[in-house]
DNA sequence: CGAGATTCATGTGAAGTATACCTTTAGGCTTAA
DNA sequence: AAGCCTAAAGGTATACTTCACATGAATCTCGTA
């Protein structure tokens, strides 16, 4: 069941693929509107990409540049900053031939990043050394990569991107160790950049790691309306055929986007999934209407990607919590653990799975709240005990998508 | 009536277990001298 | 005898379980006005 609907979505793309070139794409480039693309210039953070740049210019000097704190919301161009400076940086090293290595890292990839023996093993994948994904004691790890790195004289820049995510996770023990690395190295001189986008995370940090993190630090502020009208102005001119984008399209995304504290990505999203329905209809014109459709289709995307990658008993916890939640009269009324865990017991037997204890279920419960698929809180029902009580807000046409989705993949 | 004790239903931390995987080591086999 | 391969032994990370204790406000209790 499962596979026959992969094939059919894979079919469905190839003919999208071909009928796109048939029918003429409105799309000049469409990956210039894609989130990981860097363009060439990135209009209203010179101020940023200069102090980035000055705070790591002494490695072209060979001499450790400080560790750098960034900090900024979501969509406000941290990392594309970041990898901008990081490939100019390279770019000119290479040139003078200094031995310079910056590898990034995103901590918040569930099973790619998440741990800090997995951190480490992702650093060390980046040099280019393969590590097993157990088995090896995590002082190993770190040994290794001292090795690797102190075997002669270069600087290493390690950049931690959504390093909130995993200080929240697994606490801000592995950061002490990194941040200490740098007093084991002989020859190589390391340093850390660190990429957050919860504004209070420095705050909760221990003090030493805080002091040593921060060195320098440097606030993203979230783009007004007019900026992220010229940024998608100027990427839209790349990104589509002349005459695609209809009056006030931008405008709108801009709009929509500066309302969400000024994410730009959710405006470049927008256009982007505006410009495939648009597409998709056989339409030549990017109208204001399309740009509601898209707005609709991000929101479920998102979750939906999320939702589905999603181990099996994360999947029948979650498909728990929506049967309670459809079963509810009034949508605002929360729902507790204890419920959730005996429906979770009826899905394990209807899909023969085996089942969980009450005690994981909790902290599974509790990641999802992490990840903002459901709102949970932890109250006092008073006499009545206390549990998590549990909220989602996503529209009803979502949660149906959810729940079907979850059905199908669950084979139910 | 109000302060303090009680209570409930689960949160939460620590320690233990199972599993999958890694390195080391010892033994056995092959090979070459 | 040296070199190579294999399997057992001993070790680790991770996901999960078990056990035990912590929480915190609605309710209860009981002394007092």
């Amino acid at each position: 069941m499962v596979k026959k609907r992969g094939q059919n979505n894979q079919n469905n793309n190839i003919d999208q693929i071909f009928d796109s070139f048939i029918n003429q794409t409105i799309f000049r480039n469409k990956l210039i509107l894609q989130t990981n693309y860097t363009p060439e210039t990135i209009p209203h953070r010179e101020k940023q990409i200069t102090q980035v740049a000055s705070i790591i210019a002494p490695s072209l000097r060979m001499e450790k540049p400080s560790n750098l704190f960034i900090y900024g919301l979501t969509g406000t161009g941290k990392t594309l900053v970041i990898n901008y400076v990081k490939s100019e940086l390279l770019k000119r090293a290479s040139k003078q031939k200094i031995p310079l290595l910056i590898p990034y890292i995103n901590c918040k990839l569930r099973k790619v990043a998440d741990t800090e023996y997995r951190i480490l093993a992702e650093l060390l994948n980046k040099l280019g050394e393969k590590v097993p994904a157990t088995g090896l004691p995590t002082d190993k790890l770190y040994h290794k990569f001292i090795e690797l790195i102190d075997s002669k004289k270069q600087i290493i820049i390690i950049i931690l991107d959504e390093i909130d995510q995993a200080v929240k996770k697994i606490g801000d023990d592995f950061l002490y160790s990194f941040t200490r690395l740098s007093s084991e190295l002989n020859k190589a001189q390391i340093s850390i950049i660190g990429i957050s986008n919860d504004l209070k995370f420095i705050d909760v940090l221990d003090p030493r790691v805080k002091s040593s993190l921060s060195e320098e630090e440097i606030l993203f502020p979230p783009y007004n309306a007019l900026q992220l009208q010229d940024i998608l102005k100027k990427r839209a001119k790349e990104a589509f055929k002349p005459k695609i984008v209809g009056e006030g399209v931008i405008e709108k995304c801009s709009a929509y986007a500066a309302r969400e504290h000024g994410d730009a990505r959710r405006a470049l999203d927008l256009l982007r999934i505006a410009g495939e329905v648009v597409e998709r209809d056989s339409k030549n014109k990017i109208t204001l209407e399309y740009i509601d459709k898209a707005k609709e289709r991000i929101e479920s995307d998102k979750i939906l990607m999320a939702v589905e990658t999603q181990p099996k008993q994360f999947q029948i916890t979650l498909l728990a919590i929506l049967n309670l939640y459809k079963k509810l009269k009034d949508k605002n009324s929360p729902i507790f653990t204890g419920d959730i865990y005996n429906v979770y017991r009826d899905f394990c037997h209807k899909t023969k799975t085996e089942c969980l204890t009450q005690r994981r279920i909790s902290d599974i419960i509790a990641e999802f709240d992490m990840s903002g698929v459901i709102n949970a809180r932890v109250i006092s029902k008073g006499r009545y005990g206390r549990c998590r009580e549990i909220r989602i807000d996503h529209p009803s046409n979502l949660i149906e998508k959810i729940n079907r989705l979850l059905m199908e993949s669950l084979n139910l």
